[in-house]
DNA sequence: CTCTGTTGTAATTTTATTTATTACAATGAT
DNA sequence: ATCATTGTAATAAATAAAATTACAACAGAG
């Protein structure tokens, strides 16, 4: 099961946030059309983007921005805004296993730890890379292509 | 959005295979009530844990089997069993940006490498876990509950 | 103050996926 | 031959993602 292309979209969003902040208003039209997508879905992204205080939107004029350097955002702190893992959970446990058997009763208590440190690897992974790590290589290959 | 209860029922069903091997004939209506779903669900679970040569099930007469020892089955070969990840990607990358925004042209690439990173460790840490490392931790829970 | 472009939000639909269920042929030991 | 069981198909129900439509709220520009 593949992770939802949300967080991913997300990623996109600020990548033109930050791009185009300055050159051009970066509003939720725009972007739907640079991911290719609607631009409700876009503007629902944008709000958990907000919540986080990742970045501001302008009501009526419009527009989105950064609220913090591109090298203070990590791929974590987007993850966290975007991806509503229930408990914070990365693996879902099925529920109610029988207590009447040992494996049933116990498996719980002891597969929780053990995937609980699986996502914490991937976190830490997420958390060392920053929006301005792609935003360098984005710019790089934009470079590239002026020739 | 969570990984599927598919891995860790998986994972619950190869504890009950490792633990009552010898004890009692373990069959796909025994396992579907430890874990408290339907045997259909777990047979499916069953033919990929085959598929991927951890396990054999013994047709007509009934039983599954563990087909390595437990400390050379990682959770990796359960995940990697069960889990159909297409293309083997864990994060999935919205389709068809935009060709004419500089950005939309070159996200996926951009984010490609580092998404292949951060399933790599999150895979690198299901590797250094084993089948025996669950079962020596179920064992410790269960000789204390036998008070 | 009205017009205009935009955001915030609700409601709904479409599509995909997971989980559950029913049914039955195929199997293989007794 | 019987019987418990697996393999498999077909389908339904539940859940979730993605897309769409609609419109009130907003805020600057004229």
């Amino acid at each position: 099961m593949q992770i939802s292309s949300r967080f991913t979209v997300a990623l996109h969003v600020l990548a033109c946030i930050a791009t185009f902040s300055g050159q051009k208003k970066v509003t939720s039209v725009f972007l739907a059309e640079s991911v290719n997508t609607n631009a409700v879905i876009i503007r629902n992204i944008l709000l958990q983007l907000k919540a986080a205080g990742l970045i501001r939107v302008d009501r009526g004029t419009g527009g989105a921005y950064l609220k913090q350097p591109a090298d203070e955002i990590s791929l974590l702190d987007v993850y966290k805004a975007i991806e509503p893992l229930e408990n914070g959970k990365l693996f879902r446990i099925h529920e109610n296993p029988s207590k009447d058997c040992p494996v049933g009763r116990n498996i719980y208590e002891v597969l929780d730890g053990r995937l609980s440190a699986i996502q914490e690897v991937m976190e830490l992974k997420l958390r060392s890379m920053s929006l301005a790590d792609i935003l360098a290589d984005l710019n790089d290959r934009i470079e590239e292509q002026k020739d």
